[in-house]
RNA sequence: GCGGGUAUAGCUCAGGGGUUAGAGCGCCUGACUGUGGCUCAGGAGGCCGCGGGUUCGAGACCCGCUACCCGCCCCA
């Protein structure tokens, strides 16, 4: 094999495109009935853009952007994230001016310098929403409950989303070092890389895997406890809110995020099904992102979904069936058919339908097989004898059943056959 | 970035130093010259991941590379 996609890409094949459109249609479906339209950014952006607002100690800033210096001497990276450019994007057309509440979604693909893993790609790609402008808890819960579902048309019940609030900048200080207070004797073992971390960002500890970790984390008392009286009633209230909407939801202490942008707010829906990767998809609230992009301030809260993990867990589930075929195959019994075969598919596809002919001129055992390959609902058989009566045999493939009808009926029989 | 595993037909996999490399599934053709699926028969299809090495001889053994899988890490 001279080519190969690089590592970490994958092609999407025609016999998988299904699975992308039934998520993507799916997306959007439920983007539509909250009322948030889509936003297209490019693919790349300023690397400023990113290393502002990601977190400068974010492994996505530090190891894992795809940076590269154009002809024009500017610094670019390729998106690592969607959220960012959308907001960049927002304050450049001046969207979301103080007092403006703007719903946006996004499918994208991003790019992150990763080892690759099952449910972990350089290039993977995220479908967003973006509700922009609004420090209510009933944004958050609107998010919550348009992601859960989201999962739930694609039929992935067996989830919840799991729930957390980080606080604000001073009593996440707070918090902060009470983590470090608790699990010093479990610091003091780890080598100096750990430790490192754990001081740059103590939140990592707690979504820790390392056993001894979560043991250590043990002891440090629930963030719910360090949080602002402010803080506090938006958390319950949109506890409420989620019940009230019926979201099946828990709290989840040990949920915190690899970008720095968040505050208060922070989920996650998790799946069993993705092997060491455990998220399908994370959000949060993240009020002080744009400030950050030297725009005013503006309360805002969002969601990313990974679209190959959502396949990963829906195939898992055997939630996709069978991929569809063509509404018919038009089956040239003999040569001299070839026109009218033509002549019908053409007709039949004026009217919306799917239809297949063959374009090789085999035998009609080869075409009739060719159908059944496709998984066509309809073989339609035209030879000599029909063209003589102007008729054509509808054979409705999966059963035996054959009738024979005028051409000009043959939209109608198809409709009453299905 | 670290550790472990794997790489043979389109797919799933057998073959573990000795001629022309195998199976199942899939694909193509045919089984009283106008009827698919099931069955039967035939056929096409392999730089045995890539590059080096050991050997009289390598798909098998050794080294390097690449990719994938599983952990760590990280997250969508």
């Amino acid at each position: 094999m001279r080519f190969q996609a690089p590592r970490g890409t994958e092609d999407v094949l025609p016999a998988d495109s299904y699975k992308w459109h039934k998520i993507e249609d799916t997306f959007r479906e439920v983007s539509r009935l909250f009322g948030y339209c889509e936003i297209r950014t490019p693919t790349f952006e300023d690397t400023d853009l990113f290393a502002r607002t990601a977190g400068e100690t974010s492994d996505i800033v530090t190891k894992q952007m795809y940076t590269f210096t154009d002809k024009g001497d500017r610094s670019i990276t390729l998106k690592p994230e969607g959220t960012a450019p959308a907001m960049r994007a927002l304050l450049q057309h001046n969207l979301c001016p103080p007092g403006t509440i703007v719903r946006m979604s996004y499918v994208t693909p991003f790019f992150r310098y990763e080892r690759p893993q099952k449910g972990r790609l350089r290039e993977p790609h995220q479908a967003g929403l973006e509700l922009v402008g609004s420090a209510s808890p009933a944004a958050d819960a609107e998010i919550i409950e348009i992601t859960m579902r989201f999962y739930r048309e694609l039929g992935i019940t067996e989830t919840v989303a799991m729930l957390n609030s980080l606080g604000r900048s001073a009593c996440r200080h707070a918090f902060r070092e009470a983590i470090l207070e608790r699990t010093k004797a479990y610091l003091a073992g780890q080598s100096t890389e750990i430790q490192e971390k754990v001081r740059k960002n103590p939140l990592r500890l707690l979504d820790s895997k390392d056993p001894d970790a979560q043991e250590a984390v043990k002891s440090v008392p629930p963030v719910t406890d360090f949080l602002e009286d402010e803080s506090r009633q938006r958390f319950d209230r949109i506890q409420e809110l989620l019940t009230e909407a019926n979201v099946p939801y828990r709290l989840a202490p040990e949920i915190v995020r690899g970008l720095d942008y968040y505050t208060e707010t922070v989920f996650e829906v998790q799946s069993t099904r993705l092997g060491a990767q455990s998220a399908l998809c994370g959000g949060g609230r993240y009020d002080d992102l744009i400030a950050e992009l030297g725009g005013p301030s503006t309360p805002s809260v969002g969601v990313g979904m990974g679209i190959e993990r959502a396949i990963i867990v829906m195939d898992d589930l055997g939630l996709f069936g069978a991929p569809p075929g063509p509404d018919a195959f038009v089956v040239q019994a003999a040569q001299s058919a070839r026109a009218a075969c033509q002549g019908l598919a053409r007709t039949l596809r004026d009217a919306g339908l799917s239809v297949l002919v063959d374009i090789e001129e085999r035998s009609m055992k080869s075409q009739l097989r060719q159908a059944d390959k496709s998984a066509a609902r309809f073989a339609l058989i035209l030879g000599d004898e029909e063209c003589a009566k102007g008729t054509v045999q509808i054979k409705k493939l999966g059963t035996s059943e054959q009738i024979e009808s005028p051409v000009g009926e043959v939209l109608d029989k198809l409709k009453a056959m299905r």
